[in-house]
DNA sequence: TTTCACTTTAGAATAATTATAAACTATAAA
DNA sequence: TTTATAGTTTATAATTATTCTAAAGTGAAA
């Protein structure tokens, strides 16, 4: 993803293109796999990476900037930490707790044949798989 | 489950069966459906419940302790929370991020067809589906 | 009973995240 | 091109969930 593209995607989504926003989207987005990320790690590799320190609260805001205009998701996984990637589409996850490592599933590679009905009056919004990994 | 079978539950699985222990035990295990909480939801309710007050510390030490033991299971849900489920057997959830719910799907409810095989050297430890409620 | 390893407890410590409020800046309008 | 302002960043404080600590308490084996 070009910079030009880096600057259209924030504006399209009503985000003013900051120093710093453009910075941690080139980061995010100008790679050819997903990325998955805490804030902490996602802080750690900016610092190294980059001579300009960004604030820990602007890399929180960002990130949930980015989440809420659909350019991230968040992954739902048992922990402490909240995980992101920039996998948006809709997709599980093989989640291995000794690494603390995620790794995308297509969501062609799983095929799930039952399901039951949404509760009184609930929808169903999506359903995620989690394959949990063992040594 | 009785009052004797609570004592000879925290015996069996090497858990003196202290004041403490009994009366958390009591209110997690002597009940017919499968209870969902969150350390802090329990402790309020046993706070509402009981005269004798434990302390916040006994309610994490306990809970984990049950979950050591196998008389509870921790549910991965978004979230800062942890969700624990007197339910020990293998099956997927329902959440409804709109309340914080979790509620049980028994596994015989979902079947899945297809699923990738685990990476490199790993094995698969169990497969959790969550599907997301929304109004 | 006595003893001691296991428990409980209050409060301190830690870690992740959010709130605050002042300084800064992109950009629309003059 | 300046100016005004709403949006943004920042350091720091506050909050929240959880774990740690170390002292006091207690089941249960001998």
């Amino acid at each position: 993803m070009k910079k030009i593209d880096i600057l259209k995607k924030l504006r399209s989504s009503g985000l003013r293109p900051t120093k710093q926003r453009v910075e941690i989207a080139k980061f995010l987005f100008e790679r050819e796999k997903t990325f998955h990320f805490t804030v902490e790690s996602l802080n750690k590799l900016l610092t190294k990476k980059s001579a300009s320190k960004i604030a820990l609260a602007t890399i929180y805001n960002t990130v949930h900037a980015f989440k809420t205009a659909g350019h991230l998701s968040e992954v739902e996984v048992r922990g402490n930490k909240t995980y992101f990637d920039t996998n948006v589409s809709n997709h599980h996850h093989f989640y291995d707790s000794d690494t603390s490592e995620l790794i995308d599933i297509d969501s062609n590679d799983i095929i799930i044949q039952k399901i039951p009905k949404a509760p009184n009056g609930k929808k169903i919004k999506n359903v995620e798989v989690f394959i949990n990994l063992i040594n």
